[in-house]
DNA sequence: GTCTATAATAAGATAGAC
DNA sequence: GTCTATCTTATTATAGAC
């Protein structure tokens, strides 16, 4: 591989574990197997390496959002159930997303972080990722319950946002509390069960089949 | 205030916005209006600091569990009702635990970091707060839900865990991506409000009055 | 593009006077 | 308990040979 390219899969795989603070650019030349001045050659300076990390995780995974289902497939807005199928694909395609296992997750991992502590790589993201994400999701729970308030569509399209967060960043915690084996495949698909009952409900529309418990 | 006392609580605002690593001891200290030695007198090390921060914000604080509702009025679970009813009123008081603008918000927010980043401060908390928060929360819902799975349970607890933790550690990114009052008081509010509905259809248990909508 | 060597700075911690 | 002064170490960044 491209030593920038090394550079940056396995700096991203630090700052996603670490934290920005907390990796020095000799942890990721040592374990890069290249000499510090790499990361000055290729990048200038440390913060641009993880600028770059965060936009080359963007890059490389796609997320369906709402928008997406809704142009995909718009013969499904049309009644309750269909409303329902949609909430229920974007939940268990979003937590697929999150945590396939054969994707690195340090990719998904440090857009979690900067949501958390943004940096200069926020501007970034916010415009491409988060503001039309957001704006889907609303739009959608205002096409299944037109009455509703714009804080109300939020805080239903938040649920979902909370619990990858949760799930992504408190990994460590959560097993220590429950046990080592707390966020495997199996808990992640009840999770995105509940959760997808949970906003379905909420959005006041009949339970699909086979999520009637 | 005494130096210590005073150490603890601006050293905690700084640890809670910026995070360990990111404060020097030097920087608490110039805020403090004390000499550096201080810390070092007062604490041993910046690490002790930090625990004894931890420590402190959870001493401050008063938490209602699930486990309180259920000891202090049992007869709310004889009915879906009642059950409802304990819902409703932990995650109305939960947000207020969090959000309550008159409390200081560094205590709640370290105590948030600690879990995306957890420390030596951590095992503490874990036995302290988590485990037993954790397990009343579940406990409730098997009471609910008996035929419900132990993944179901904590799945179903985590929706609330989200939403904390969203509203908490993603604050700056929400107000970047939804603007600057995103998360007022109103907004909170109807956030409690769309929580405890979900939580309480999740369940299978009927909306009180004044969450239907 | 990659290397070695080094500069410049900032960090946490300590010693010892008062 | 608090102060000043200092130590030790680790950091990011740069200069210049190859």
């Amino acid at each position: 591989m491209e030593t920038k390219e090394r550079l940056i899969t396995i700096a991203g795989e630090l700052f996603a574990d670490l934290g920005f603070d907390a990796v020095s650019t000799r942890m990721i030349t040592d374990k890069a197997g290249v000499k510090l001045s790499a990361i000055h050659y290729h990048f200038g300076t440390k913060e641009n390496l993880y600028i770059e990390c965060c936009v080359y995780a963007h890059s490389t995974g796609r997320k369906l959002t709402f928008g997406d289902v809704m142009t995909a497939e718009p013969s499904l807005l049309e009644s309750p159930e269909g409303q329902a199928t949609i909430i229920e694909k974007i939940v268990v395609e979003s937590m697929h997303y999150h945590f396939e296992p054969s994707r690195p997750e340090w990719e998904t991992k440090i857009i979690q972080r900067e949501i958390t502590h943004p940096t200069a790589a926020m501007r970034t993201l916010s415009e491409k990722i988060f503001k039309p994400d957001t704006k889907s999701a609303q739009d959608f729970y205002m096409i299944v319950r037109p009455e509703a308030t714009e804080q109300e569509a939020q805080a239903w399209s938040d649920l979902m946002y909370g619990q990858m967060l949760l799930y992504k960043m408190a990994k460590q915690t959560i097993e220590m509390v429950r046990g080592e084996n707390a966020l495997d495949q199996e808990f992640l698909s009840t999770a995105a069960q509940t959760l997808a009952r949970a906003m379905i409900l909420e959005a006041g529309l009949p339970l699909p089949e086979k999520l009637i418990k």
